[in-house]
DNA sequence: TTATATGCAAACAATTTGCATCCTG
DNA sequence: CAGGATGCAAATTGTTTGCATATAA
């Protein structure tokens, strides 16, 4: 079975619940970021959109993205600078390592993660409902071709 | 002795170096932001300088928050939604807490951000410069109003 | 059949840039 | 006094909205 995310029946389902619509427009962007693995921003959706329906308009895609993120069914990152770019949402948190040189955007799970929110919920009386975890750095790929800091 | 960031000598040096100017624009940002504690946003440093320099235009704020990040003198967040916010840089890494009730950011270190970025810079061969974590919740005071999730 | 979605164009907000003028070094 | 910095207005970029029309249920 695809890890990618819900099926187009669960997604159909959970539109319907809200009395909200299956449009192609909007099977189209949910494909999309799953066939591409996500980390995609709005307008790169909306270019490869274009390549299969070449009149959906650029904020039909923001609009089903704001559609799907309020379902819980896709994720906003906010990284660096950049424009916003989606994910497909699943199960369990996972954070991102970011490569400054190729741009590349590579997920983790991480234990401390929880064992830190424990802590600082101790420390400060803090009720952490969620985290966001972004590591700026350069994977192994760009290093061998000398890119990165020098050590 | 100041712990909210470097002296003016220091600052003036650092620019100097680099061939930048010290202007009254730049100083009265600088100094904002040592004032207000940081965190504050372009447009919110803006108002304030405003009160002591009604011509300052709002570009200025922008090049000089440009200047000193380069410099590594300002730090730029970039917290869920909003516009960024700056803070004075200062040595250690830190990171943020956001409260969703009342928008407060609180810093706190994080002895395991460091265990984490070797133990994942080990497990993708990443190799990681810098980190931006960010924790979602609600602050004691908050809770003692009834805001924030039931448990 | 009827409310939800769409496409398009126009509106927005945050940030950046061009340029004549100003002022620091 | 020369080159960097400023103020102002106009341009850009990413995203949102209004509205008439199309379409899913």
């Amino acid at each position: 079975m695809s890890s990618s995310g819900a099926e187009l029946k669960d997604i159909t389902r959970t539109l319907r619940a809200q009395g909200r619509r299956v449009t192609p427009q909007r099977r189209l962007v949910l494909r999309l970021l799953q066939e591409q693995g996500g980390h995609l921003s709005a307008d790169e959706l909306y270019r490869l959109a274009c390549q299969r329906r070449p009149r959906i308009s650029l904020s039909t895609v923001y609009r089903a993205l704001d559609v799907f993120e309020g379902l819980g069914l896709v994720r906003a990152l906010h990284l660096e600078g950049e424009h916003h770019r989606y994910e497909i949402a699943r199960d369990g948190e996972h954070h991102h390592m970011i490569c400054l040189a190729c741009g590349r955007v590579i997920e983790f799970e991480c234990g401390h993660c929880a064992e830190m929110n424990r802590d600082l919920a101790e420390r400060y009386g803090f009720d952490i409902t969620g985290s966001r975890v972004q590591l700026l750095g350069y994977c192994t790929d760009c290093r061998a071709r000398g890119e990165g800091r020098v050590h």
